[in-house]
Order: C-alpha cells, then sequence, then structure tokens
DNA sequence: GAAACGGGTATGTCCGGACAACAGGACCTC
DNA sequence: GAGGTCCTGTTGTCCGGACATACCCGTTTC
C-alpha cells in the first residue's frame, strides 16, 4: 500500500465553472483512465487542499459528488477510497433514441400517428387535465438497424410542444423537451410484460402472443407539472433495461 | 403568495444526531404532513438559520440533502420550492421480501434448494470467482397471500454467510446480508421478459409459454467485491417493478 | 405597446478555522 | 499470548463571513 506519486490538476480560478467542479471531473477522469487504482487511497482531504490552494469545504464538495456518484468510498478514520469499478451510470432519465445511439445502434423513427385528441381516464389522471380535454398523441415506430424495436405512445400537454413531424424523426421526444427550455425533475414509472396482441405482433415483426416488455412513464418538470405520460412496449426479445443502481446512504 | 407562519423546528443540540440531519427530517416530516404546501416558498436561508440560531451552512446541508431526495428545487434568485408531490421513494436497492411486506402483502418463502455446487461460466464472471471454484446456490419461491410470485435463484460466494434454512424464509436476503456487517454499495441489473417453459409455468402456476417478467443482478458491496448474483423470474400476470427517478443534475 | 435598463433578493461559491468522533495500530498490562 | 488502553490520523460536523451571479419586477425608453 505504497504512497503513489500526487496526480496533477489543473485549476483555472478565472473559469466560470466552479472550482469543485473542475476538481471532481479531474477526479473522475483520473478514475476512469486508471490513474487512481481502485482501492486506492485519495490521500487526506487537508493535505489536498493545501497543495491545490484550495480550502477543505471546496476539497470535501468535489468528493462528495463522485461520493453520490458511487465512485467513491469514505471511511471515517481511514480515508477515501476508490470503489472497486463496476460503476457505469446509474439509472438516468433518458431517452430511447439516445441510449440506442449511444449504444452504436443507427436508431430510427416512424411517426405512426400524430394528432389531438381527448384524453382518456387514465391518461387524464396521468396528466392531471380533465377527463375528455384535449391533448396531443404521438405514437411511434422505434427501430435499430431497420429490425423494430419498440412502439412508443406518448400523450402530452396542448402547447407544450410543437411537434412538427421532421424533429419527432430526428430526436428522441426528451432532448426536443430540454431543447425547448423545459427541465425535465422526475418520472415515476412502472415495467411489466405481458403477450403480444395480433396488431401489436404484426407491427413489431414478432409472432403472435409473443412475451413483450410494457414501461409506463409518467414525467414531471421542476415546477410539478406532469409533461409527457408515456405507454410503451418493446420487443422482449430484442430489448431489456439495464442499469446500475446505487444504495441510499 | 402569502408569507406563511414559520413552522417549529426543535433542535437538540446534547444528540449525537448531526443538527443538519434534525433539520433535514423535521422539513420532510412538514412536507410529508402537508405543512409546507406544494410551491410554497421556504423562506431565505440566512433568515431561517439566524432564526433557528444555525449556521447557513448547516441549513444549506439540510436543504441539499431534500433537494437531492427531489423534494425541494432550489432556483437562484428567487427562492427554495417544495416540489408539487409526486414524489414518493426513489429506486432503492431493496429486496423483493421487503417490498411486498411494505405493500400489505404477507410474504412467505419456500426453500427449493440450499446447495454448495460450482460456480457456471456465467456466476463465475458476475461474482469474479474461477469457472467451477464452489458458490453458494440458494433457490427459493416467493409468495404474497400464498399466491406464487417469483421464483428466485441467488448465487454467493462460500463462507459470506451461514444460511440456516429458517433465517431465510423469515426475512429477505438482503437484510440477512445486512445483519451480517455487509454494506451494499451498488448494484448492475437487467429487466426483461420471456415466455415461461413448462416446467416454470408448473411451479408459478401461470399457464404454459405465458409471459415472465426477469430479473438479473449482481450486488457489490463497498469494497467493490461481488456479494451476490441474482436470477429471477416474475409472474408478469402479479408482479411489475414501479419505482420513481430523479433527472441528474 | 414592446424592448432595454437597473435595483433588490435569493441562492451559488469559496474561504479559514475549530472541535468531535471513529478506526487502526502501537504499546502496555495481566 | 490475550486483552485492554492510549495515541495518531482521518473524516464528520459546525461556525461566521465574503463576494459572485442569476432571476424577478418595476421603471424607463423608444
Amino acid at each position: 500500500m505504497a504512497k503513489q506519486q500526487p496526480l496533477q490538476f489543473t485549476l483555472d480560478r478565472g473559469s466560470p465553472v466552479p472550482l469543485y467542479f473542475q476538481l471532481s471531473q479531474q477526479l473522475e477522469a483520473a478514475i476512469e483512465r486508471g490513474e487512481l487504482a481502485p482501492g486506492s487511497l485519495l490521500g487526506n482531504e487537508i493535505e489536498l487542499a493545501g497543495r491545490l490552494g484550495l480550502s477543505r469545504p471546496t476539497v470535501r464538495q468535489a468528493i462528495q459528488s463522485l461520493v453520490d456518484k458511487g465512485l467513491l468510498v469514505r471511511r471515517r478514520g481511514v480515508g477515501t477510497q476508490v470503489v472497486h469499478s463496476q460503476v457505469r451510470r446509474p439509472l438516468e432519465l433518458s431517452s430511447l433514441y439516445d441510449d440506442l445511439e449511444a449504444a452504436g445502434q443507427k436508431p430510427a423513427t416512424r411517426v405512426l400517428r400524430r394528432a389531438v385528441e381527448p384524453a382518456s381516464a387514465t391518461v387524464a389522471a396521468a396528466l392531471g387535465v380533465a377527463e375528455g380535454a384535449d391533448v396531443v398523441h404521438v405514437e411511434r415506430l422505434r427501430l435499430a438497424h431497420g429490425e423494430p424495436v419498440a412502439r412508443l405512445s406518448n400523450h402530452l400537454p396542448v402547447g407544450l410542444l410543437d411537434l412538427e413531424g421532421g424533429a419527432l424523426e430526428r430526436a428522441g421526444l426528451y432532448r426536443l423537451m430540454r431543447t425547448a427550455g423545459i427541465t425535465l425533475h422526475s418520472a415515476r414509472q412502472t415495467i411489466g410484460a405481458r403477450a403480444a396482441t395480433p396488431a401489436e405482433a404484426e407491427l413489431l415483426a414478432e409472432p403472435a402472443g409473443a412475451p413483450l416488455l410494457t414501461m409506463e412513464r409518467t414525467t414531471y418538470d421542476d415546477t410539478g407539472r406532469a409533461v409527457e405520460f408515456g405507454s410503451h412496449l418493446y420487443r422482449a426479445s430484442r430489448y431489456s433495461f439495464d442499469f446500475q443502481l446505487l444504495a441510499r446512504s
């Protein structure tokens, strides 16, 4: 357990990006590159602060953000250790489109339907509007490498976003929302499974009665307003939900 | 948007529980009880700190923990607001047993198998041991209200835990681990679906070929060691994964 | 009427210090 | 040799202050 040579960090006090953030990013990059070995001590906070010309609270804030990400573990009286890898990304509020793109699958979208409709009881309850009130309904078929992967059905409040057809084929719904200045805050979702109906089987190129993954999700922005209700169907033979989660506290 | 009367908080400086934690718990309770209306401002930090006889960093730490939980939203230049509810609990590293118990379903467990076996390639890779090395294999049938819900298959390193049969029927695996002094840190999991084989259908009292939810999970403790690999089957007709997630940053 | 300006107010960042609490090893005692 | 005790190092908690920065809103200007 020999002490390793200190890493080099470059901090720019003139930059608008906070110092604790600059530090945490460089620490994360060093861990990613393996320059900070898993299990190794990070060196005590006070000495680190002194070496970098920062105060301890600032250094602590940088370290804390990585602890929250699951990359570091603090042990009182011992020190701060790098976790033994295995950590990738925790579950995020991400869109299928971006996930597929990041995985190198060429995603594509076919818009099946785009209309203003009266809200059903389920949709009204999820979006917090009156039953029968107008909502936007979008139905899309998502493809990867030209093969169908999922049927996405979304309901949105009217006037939230203008979903011009072309935009929907070039990006995921969430990216469009963020671009429109909506800050996503949280979502409530349910993942289940059921057998495909004949129509669904045909659309997704599956045999009749094939098992499908279902996902229902209501997304809220930071004012607490429901901005989207989605009811999706995934081909179980070609898709699964894959994520990491951290123990709280 | 009238200013409401300030709430009362009682802080005990003699208690070993940190002041910021006492405050955050009382704030959370007040939100839970509806004493802090959704959307209402929390009052500025400096004045709040003065009123409670605390410093601003302490108050900020309490508020920050609730922001991380998704209960509050900070807005620079505006104030800190209570989120418009909808927030319950984010996804946790919880055991099915505790979930069922919390939901008022009387959980029960039938141990189908408990043996030391050589690790298959999949299990060995997940647990980080050599293929063919000894691992503990536990197979359980989980019931709720006397009805089968899931078939749970777990592999653990030998010597980690002594899984006496009776204990396995009275509590979930994770609770046993925590009791044994293991601190769970993170887990990697995959949720999918497939059709039941005849044997699985029979065990779970489903028709042949019924859609089942599958979940595979590898759990790590805070030293980065894999402590459990689970491969589970859920009846899609009686169970679904239901959780909340927060947008990062 | 719409756009540009500016003041007030709140959070965001950062500092420097102090003491408490815990883990682990060294040391001593029996 | 086994057990307990002290010491040291490290993180945990808390304080008081300072300045920067973004947002809201009323005012002014065109």
